[in-house]
RNA sequence: GCACCUGUAGUCUAAUGGAUAGAAUAUUGGCCUCCGACGCCAAGGAUGCAGGUUCGAUUCCUGUCGGGUGCACCA
């Protein structure tokens, strides 16, 4: 289906058309005056300096073709050349009824299916989650959805990162620790134990201090670096440790992912192409593009237009060593191979701009990605404390994931049992769902680039622009809903009809009739935080509507029919909206 | 040093070059005999500074000041 704004400058283009001027011009956007019109036509003026005419004119000129329209119930122009347009009660309800009436609520599906991969970004193996994996998660979760929802495929990495130095870094210190397994025995031949010699909370307290020693600690920092090569070669006790550190890392990380409601369709990582890479460096040579500078195999990247340095990539460090370039280009290269995609999109920390900037310059010059495969690179921002500093614990340290979602379970998990009549366990259910809602709204609602104060307070206020008064909204219209179907009523029969009562319902039904073109400009920018602000205006906007319009005690039926119509349409769209953010609502609360 | 990003009410945040910069929070006032008042209605309060382009600039350009980040063998 058509956006209504579209519709509406279909003929306003028309109007342009007939008066003699580009129907280009015939653009129309919600008025940002709402007290002089519900839209507005800027075409005129646009038009003015290209037929070297009054602007008034030109907007008269159309204005009069436009009155013949029955899609707009007034029409005035406005100096120096403002077109502004109230839309009929008839154009409208029909506009919403068709809605009504079809799947996704008229949002235009892709007539041309493509396929995204989300790659993740990598949380690294054997470290604990902390509160900067947020963003890239719940970010990179509602992107899947927007794209699925608007009818393509997108297939979630996670990418882990689990592979090269940090790994040799925990075998290192674990060997240290236990030199006698079985694992470290060169003469071993039999098969290795399949339990692991360690607990997800061994790994958390091993890699950190393994890291920090690395960089103090000489000895211990070549004895990692031979782990690593050992690992990599292929020394069967370490890839047999190593498969332990993935599984207990990747059981742990699943629980976490699950608690956010985030699911990946792949569990790949960088080692996933070690083998791939001696193949993928011979490439680069063969383009002829790579060479040898300072030691380190190269590809330049920079244009003639660029205004900033642009380093070289990197394919291989001076020693012959991969890194992380090496690993991410041959990623694209397997991806290409397997899954021939139509675009690949980054989720990372914003700070990796220039290198991702570079990786992707190189795989267009060397041939690895075609021109027309999309290679997008969302960075996002800092979580930042109430300071307006890095999000940390109070005694300073890194803040884990588990430990806040947990505090903010707990929190609300006090405030839904308080003052309510529920349950323990109907309690418990709720706020873990009215939570969620907090902690993602609370992410989604900024534009990803940009830092953010990671407010719990805030976020879980039933209050303002947040998760939880989205949810209480919901559960208020499911709650009208039951009623009307307790007392006999059959929502199914309802229907969406030509009347319009009061303002604030035809603010509403605009409202409504914006979906598409909100659903299409959130999947074209790949940008959570519009169905964010959407999801709140449409909020408002019904409660706004339920205050001034009884519902349940109406006494026309037809009028009720209509009222409860327009109910369960924005109650939909308000699902759907939550769905592609990632979080829902609960029954009651 | 060079470059990139960023600067909007006390705080937090929005705005394809359009009219009187939109919300939230906090503050102040009003609204429960009625479908969930965790709601609604109303008031005051903001584009760092200085220029320029334009009929029109939060948006584009230049300068300046403040904040953040990046500058090949980390990821």
């Amino acid at each position: 289906m058509k956006d209504f704004l579209l519709e509406l400058m279909g003929v306003v283009s028309e109007a342009f058309k007939k008066a003699g001027y580009d129907e280009n011009l015939g653009k129309v956007t919600v008025s940002n005056r709402p007290d002089l019109c519900e839209y507005q036509c800027n075409g005129a003026m646009a038009g003015a300096k290209i037929y070297k005419k009054a602007p008034i004119a030109i907007a008269n000129e159309v204005a009069e073709f436009l009155k013949e329209s029955d899609a707009f119930s007034s029409v005035d122009v406005c100096p120096p050349g403002f077109i502004n347009l109230n839309v009929s009660d008839k154009f409208l309800c029909d506009f919403v009824l068709k809605m009504s009436e079809t799947e996704k609520y008229g949002v235009e599906l892709a007539a041309a299916k493509k396929r995204y991969i989300i790659d993740y970004g990598g949380p690294n193996v054997a470290k604990p989650l902390h509160v900067g994996h947020l963003r890239s998660a719940v970010i990179g979760e509602s992107i899947k959805r927007i794209i699925r929802y608007m009818g393509h495929e997108a297939i979630g990495d996670i990418h882990l990162g689990d592979w090269g130095l940090q790994m040799g870094l925990v075998i290192a210190a674990f060997k240290e620790e236990n030199p006698d397994l079985v694992y470290f025995d060169d003469a071993f031949t039999g098969d290795y134990p399949t339990e692991a010699p360690f607990t997800v909370s061994d790994l958390e307290e091993i890699y950190p201090k393994a890291s920090a020693r690395s960089k103090e600690d000489a000895a211990f920092k070549d004895e990692a670096m031979a782990c690593t090569k050992k690992l990599q070669d292929g020394v069967r006790g370490y890839r047999a440790l190593w498969k332990h550190i993935i599984n207990v890392s990747v059981t742990d990380l699943k629980r976490n992912y699950d608690n956010l409601n985030v699911e990946f369709d792949l569990w790949k990582g960088e080692s996933d192409v070690h083998d791939v890479i001696p193949d993928m460096v011979q490439y680069m040579k063969d383009t002829g593009l790579a060479y040898i500078s300072d030691g380190a195999l190269v590809v330049d990247v920079k244009e003639e237009t660029d205004t900033k340095e642009i380093p070289p990539c990197m394919i291989l460090k001076s020693d012959g060593a991969s890194l992380y370039n090496t690993t991410d280009l041959a990623t694209i290269r397997e991806r290409v191979r397997e899954y021939n995609p139509d675009g690949i999109i980054y989720l990372t920390d914003k700070r990796q701009e220039l290198y991702f900037e570079q990786v992707f310059r190189c795989a267009r010059k060397t041939g690895l990605i075609k021109d027309d495969v999309k290679l997008v690179h969302i960075g996002f921002g800092t979580v930042n404390g109430k300071d307006g500093k890095p999000f940390k614990t109070r005694d300073g340290g890194v803040m884990r994931l588990e430990y806040l979602i947990k505090d903010i379970n707990d929190k609300m998990y006090e405030k839904i049992l308080t003052g309510r009549e529920m349950d323990e366990e109907e309690a418990k259910k709720v706020s873990e769902i009215v939570a969620l809602s907090a902690i993602k709204y609370g992410d989604l609602s900024n534009q990803a680039s940009k830092d953010y104060i990671f407010d719990t307070e805030r976020f879980m206020s039933f209050e303002g622009d947040t998760g939880p008064y989205l949810l209480y909204t919901v559960v208020r219209i499911k709650s009208i809903l039951k009623k009307y179907k307790e007392n006999g009523g059959n929502v199914d029969e309802c229907s969406i009809s030509e009347s319009v009562s009061n303002a604030s319902q035809k603010n509403l039904l605009m409202k409504i009739s914006g979906y598409n073109e909100m659903m299409r400009g959130a999947y074209e920018d790949l940008a959570p935080h519009r169905i964010c602000a959407y999801l709140y205006d449409l909020a408002n906007a019904f409660n706004s509507f339920y205050h001034e319009t009884k519902i349940l005690s109406e006494e026309d039926e037809n009028l009720k029919k209509n009222y409860i119509a327009i109910l369960k349409l924005t109650l939909g769209i308000c699902e759907d909206c939550m769905d592609c953010l990632g979080f829902e609502a609960p029954e009651r609360m």
